[in-house]
DNA sequence: TGGGGCCGGGG
DNA sequence: GTGTACGGCCCCA
């Protein structure tokens, strides 16, 4: 039978006994599929350069069991672009297993190639399927088990061009987990309630001390409506694990995967639920760098919603479960509520990248970007008949990155900002960079860089251009296809996640080529990539000079520039045709102030556009009251207002702040917990107030935001900080933040445009009471 | 007073 | 667990 399925994860399972591949598909009623794929042999490499085959076969034969049942093959793949003999072995999953064990012990590690991704992995790469897409399948109905059909794989037709998706059914979940005593104990304290939402309406589990009835009828629910996506905010790093736990410690195990399969931790720290699509919408927020303490509420903003509840701080989560759980039950109301609307959004950004890495859905967001470009570039190694190298040893060596100039310091007006189109990638692909085509030595057919004695082969073209121009070329395809289309329509919004991701991927190569932990690191490959970076800016600045065109700023891809429009379209024309690379204005500010310090200005565009970079204004370690200060303070100065207004501005907030009337939660200074706390060597203030948490109970882990407030007394601050949760705003210490935040950030924009260190430090002690008609100007 | 630890955001 | 460059705070010697 010929039949059309939706593929989204591939998992080992059973058919007769053996270990084979079974996919999970969705039909277009919504219906589960698994296709049993028993046709499908694990395989792997072995070096065959000093290795006869008598002797291979020798040792399976002795030292594995299912011996007879591998095939051995004598191949030619490329292995980091050379052509090279392997033996390539095959069979049965279990075998191969065996037969890896063995001969790593025989032959060593490294006589091994592809013996370290997964059996599941390698069925996507080999087969180049695309997750989270339309298949036509030839299939022979087996049986059903568990409301689910299970069917044998006769024949593949390939991809359908459908692009709309199956009705999928989607749970969000969110509860209440709490304790009296800090961090709950899955040991100790019990799930007090939890809300799961369909869309539709909502099921809430709440009995009085009977939490071992919540989850289990929570359980049997689950099992029940058969969802096709869980959504949850943290599932990963403490929903699902605490379950686990307390399901365990309470003896019923949770069984909301399908087949009665266990929830269980997998690969990267991911919660795996069978066949079905687990999102964690935090993996999401943390990867958005716009969202400043990465918290449900400010996803759901970003991403256009309202906030029409209270929200509560988790760690008060016990004092309004005793003290106000109306309040409390709200709020986890609302977030399974703005989950699942919030999926609706995220959902063909996550279908694209999974389609496009070959990563299930079920963790592509899991995965760190360098692990999804990693994937897209095994893909691409396969078709291209490269063997898959192995994350090797080595040592942490940095190299030097971007050029950065001295700004001028100052108001400017008419500012160009020229910027080079994807310069990194566009760098690699015209100088064949690729972790197999640079080399250390000169040579033949090699352009060979004396200053950095990096060089790269001309005469083979190499992995990743090959890669970047097939990412340009799909880009380009798509959004050419998607000119003709409806803005609105659901093709328009998929192809534009599509063509999103293959940027970003395009973008991220670089950086993956510099990373350790990559499969395809080159130290050498990123070194040569920045070096011509820099070549690049200096001789555009160069030429900028010396066509009487002042660069006033630049940063690694970028140069700020006089808008001079003759002599800005000379450069460009100069980048065109002597650099061979793309430049063009990004935006022209009419007005842009630079303090001296690099990477730290702020401009207004003639749209009425206000960037702020780098300044306070931007940064999540300044608290919000000196942050909006300094925004003020920037709109007037973009604004060209007086010196006077501005002093009066920041006179008036420093007043208010002497006199108490700003509340704590504008004063909340917050920062990242990054690495276990015994790690840290300083004594700092949030350090300190993660250790007193500590202390109390709660579990700091890396990751956390601490906010505290500076409260007034003696001594060094770290010794004077508490968390915010905790501060009295009695004793709040008024003239840390007038000295340490408020002025720090209005000098910091104010001295610029020529407002004296000496006026700010009178503004400052004349802002007391009734002090005012002292102030000088 | 200056160097080290640490953090966050830029391109 | 993609890269490096950078500014600026706080602490401590």
């Amino acid at each position: 039978m010929r039949r059309k399925y939706w593929f989204y994860d591939v998992s080992s399972g059973d058919y007769e006994g053996r270990e084979v591949i079974w996919l999970w598909t969705v039909d277009e009623e919504g219906a589960f599929h698994i296709i049993v794929d028993p046709n499908f042999k694990n395989y792997f490499y072995i070096d065959a350069e000093d290795l006869e085959l008598k002797d291979l076969k020798l040792n399976l034969a002795s030292d594995v069991l299912g011996a007879s049942l591998l095939e051995i093959r004598s191949v030619v793949k490329k292995f980091y672009g050379v052509e090279r003999r392997f033996y390539e072995l095959s069979g049965p999953n279990e075998h191969i297993k065996e037969a890896i064990q063995v001969l790593r012990r025989i032959y060593g590690e490294e006589m091994l190639f592809e013996d370290d991704i997964r059996f599941t992995n390698k069925y996507i790469l080999v087969k180049g399927l695309n997750p989270c897409t339309w298949y036509e399948f030839e299939v022979e109905p087996l049986y059903e088990r568990d409301g689910v059909a299970f069917e044998l794989l006769t024949g593949f037709h390939g991809e359908s061009r459908q692009m709309t998706y199956p009705p999928l059914k989607i749970l969000s979940i969110d509860m209440v987990i709490a304790s009296k005593y800090g961090a709950p104990d899955p040991k100790k304290d019990p799930v007090l309630y939890i809300v799961v939402y369909d869309g539709r309406e909502f099921r809430e589990f709440l009995y009085e001390d009977a939490d071992k009835r919540i989850l289990e009828e929570f359980d049997s629910m689950v099992d029940q409506l058969s969802p096709h996506i869980i959504l949850t905010f943290n599932g990963n790093s403490f929903i699902w694990p605490y379950l686990i736990e307390r399901t365990r410690y309470l003896g019923s195990p949770l069984t909301i995967g399908m087949l009665g399969i266990d929830i269980h931790q997998s690969l990267y720290g991911h919660t795996s639920i069978a066949g079905r699509i687990h999102v964690d919408l935090k993996e999401y927020a943390d990867d958005l760098p716009m969202l400043q303490r990465k918290t449900l509420e400010e996803l759901a903003t970003f991403l256009g919603f309202e906030i029409e509840i209270q929200p509560v701080d988790e760690l008060q989560y016990y004092y309004y479960w005793v003290n106000d759980r109306k309040r409390l039950i709200e709020y986890v109301k609302w977030r399974a509520y703005i989950l699942y609307r919030a999926f609706q959004i995220i959902r063909d950004q996550l279908f694209s990248l999974s389609s496009i890495t070959g990563i299930p859905p079920d963790y592509v967001f899991t995965a760190s970007s360098g692990r999804q470009a990693e994937y897209y570039i095994m893909r691409k190694a396969i078709e291209y008949n490269e063997v898959i190298p192995k994350v090797s040893q080595r040592g942490f060596r940095s190299y030097p990155g971007g050029l950065v100039l001295k700004p001028v310091k100052g108001l400017h007006k008419d500012i160009a900002v020229i910027d080079y189109k994807s310069m990194y990638p566009t760098i690699i692909m015209k100088n064949n960079i690729s972790p197999e085509t640079v080399v250390t030595s000169p040579g033949p057919n090699i352009i060979f860089y004396d200053e950095l004695s990096i060089g790269v082969k001309m005469d083979v073209k190499g992995l990743f251009p090959q890669i970047l121009d097939h990412l340009v070329e799909e880009r380009d395809r798509v959004r050419s296809l998607m000119v003709s289309m409806d803005r609105e329509s659901v093709e328009y919004r998929v192809l534009d996640a599509r063509q999103r991701v293959l940027k970003i991927l395009a973008n991220t190569l670089y950086g993956y080529m510099g990373w350790l932990g990559a499969r395809w690191y080159s130290w050498e490959g990123a070194s040569l990539v920045t070096y011509l970076g820099r070549r690049v800016i200096s001789s555009s600045l160069r030429k900028a000079e010396e066509i009487g065109l002042k660069v006033i700023y630049g940063d690694t891809d970028s140069l700020f520039t006089i808008y001079d429009k003759d002599k800005v379209d000379g450069l460009l024309k100069w980048i065109r045709e002597e650099l061979g690379l793309e430049a063009k204005v990004d935006k022209i500010y009419r007005r842009l102030l630079f303090t001296e310090a690099k990477k730290r200005y702020a401009g207004v565009t003639y749209d009425g556009v206000v960037d702020v970079v780098g300044l306070e204004y931007v940064r999540r370690d300044w608290c919000d009251y000196a942050r909006e200060t300094q925004y003020i303070l920037i709109k007037m100065i973009l604004e060209d207002a007086s010196k006077d207004k501005m002093i009066d501005v920041l006179r008036s907030r420093i007043r208010r702040l002497r006199k108490r009337e700003v509340p704590i939660s504008e004063l909340v200074i917050w920062e990242q917990i990054t690495r276990p706390l015994e790690e840290y060597k300083a004594n700092a203030p949030h350090i300190a107030v993660a250790r007193k948490l500590a202390a109390e109970g709660w579990r700091i882990k890396r990751g956390m935001f601490i906010g505290y407030i500076i409260l007034s007394g003696e001594g060094p601050l770290y010794k004077r900080a508490v968390h915010y949760l905790e501060a009295d705003p009695r004793e709040i210490d008024v003239e840390y933040y007038i000295y340490n935040q408020v002025l720090p950030v209005a000098k910091r924009v104010l001295e610029p445009v020529g407002v004296s260190e000496k006026t700010l430090e009178s503004i400052a002690s004349s802002s007391g009471f009734g002090l005012d008609a002292f102030t000088g100007g």
